[in-house]
DNA sequence: CTCAAAAATTGACGGTGCGTCACGAAATGA
DNA sequence: TCATTTCGTGACGCACCGTCAATTTTTGAG
């Protein structure tokens, strides 16, 4: 917890282009756990989580089995850590949407588009998601981001609240709208030429158009 | 692979009140499988998949170890079989609602509730897949339930040829559809008092009116 | 520059679970 | 009754997991 301002060391040596003036320590710290990151989600990839061995991951990073120990938990938490930091890619990007949007149609365009071309971007983790399809499949909507689409209950709640809208059952929406993006940027990404913004616009027509089919259709049911 | 018609054994003996004039290889080949089955159930949501082992399931049953790889190649392969076993129960409904189904409408709203339904109702698949939720999560809609979902493809893919609908893309539509029934029934199985028949009524209504919408945006962008 | 304390790396080790296999038991049907 | 076939058994070899004491590296103060 050292919050010791850092000296400049021998200065110069140019060395790594690492722009940051941190100690060693922390470089190497933060350079191995980037390291065993990306071996895993290249291992992930290749073999499948369960063929996975943390061995198979360590190997390619040159350090020893149990320095992957110091960075994680165990294999699930690696694995756990590699679909956060994917998403914590793109969770800004919704807030973002959130934030600028007044518009809940707004929110939502916005919203899909910026994930549904964050699918389609992410190589590594574009085949990371083919490769573990099966009855245990992997969970393309982290935690993280169903956080960022949660913005989307909130966002209906508020409108309820105003008048805006009837009052409905958000958190069924919310969930179809992750179900939406969850099944839909699958299917998408299989395909020979994905189109990020047609399917995201495919999608979000189908969301809002849906909500007023839902409100139409009296489901107004709430349970608060 | 002897085709031969069984003789009836020694008649009578009543003993088990299994009705099936069965040899007795078949009968516990038959009781054993569905032993592990329930066994493996139990232990999967009891510790979870990555917890369970194949011991912890088949020392449940009283067999011995090897005797699980007579049945199953792997623990993989027992909870697939776990998976395809639940949905083997709805999948016959989903098409029977097909069947029965002269107005794409009356499909969606009967496979829905159908589904939604089968979800609640079957408690231990409900604890199974409550243990069983994060980074990795459970297949709940697995591949066999997916194929009585990509009825609804098919249904799409008549009603635009037949001129009933425009063209659209009915991949992307299905897998909304089943994007819809993951999510929405998680939710709803989380809450203190699900109403399958609620939720099965806004889900189908999301459904058609989001069908409603992108035809009307013109989504129509086919790609056959 | 020197050196002792702190931190991180290493790889060998004990332990656990997996899947196989040779053997014995049970069922089949002639 | 008996040979054949099928199934159940549990010990065995193997691979991987997570730990830990010893070692190396880094740090910062003198």
């Amino acid at each position: 917890m050292s919050e010791t301002i850092e000296k400049e060391p021998s200065a110069a040596e140019a060395g790594a282009a690492a722009a940051k003036t941190l100690g060693k320590r922390e470089r190497t710290k933060a350079s191995n756990k980037e390291a065993i990151l990306d071996a895993a989600r290249e291992v992930f990839a290749e073999v499948g989580y369960g063929a996975a061995s943390v061995r198979d991951i360590i190997r390619r990073t040159g350090l020893a089995s149990g320095t992957f120990y110091n960075y994680f938990k165990s294999k699930e938490e690696v694995f756990e850590a590699l679909m956060d930091d994917g998403a914590l890619r793109i969770r800004p990007v919704i807030r973002a949407a959130r934030l600028a949007s007044r518009t809940f149609e707004e929110f939502i365009r916005n919203a899909y588009k910026a994930y549904f071309n964050y699918v389609l971007t992410d190589e590594a983790q574009f085949r990371l998601m083919r490769r573990n399809t099966g009855a245990l499949r992997v969970r393309m909507v982290t935690p993280e981001v169903l956080a960022g689409f949660d913005e989307i209950q909130s966002f209906v709640e508020e409108d309820v609240k105003s008048g805006k809208v009837p009052p409905m059952d958000a958190e069924l929406f919310a969930a179809a709208a992750v179900g939406l993006a969850q099944e839909m940027s699958e299917r998408m990404m299989m395909r020979d030429n994905p189109n990020a913004d047609e399917a995201a616009e495919f999608a979000a027509n189908f969301l809002l158009a849906g909500l007023k089919g839902v409100i139409d259709r009296g489901n107004a049911q709430n349970n608060a």
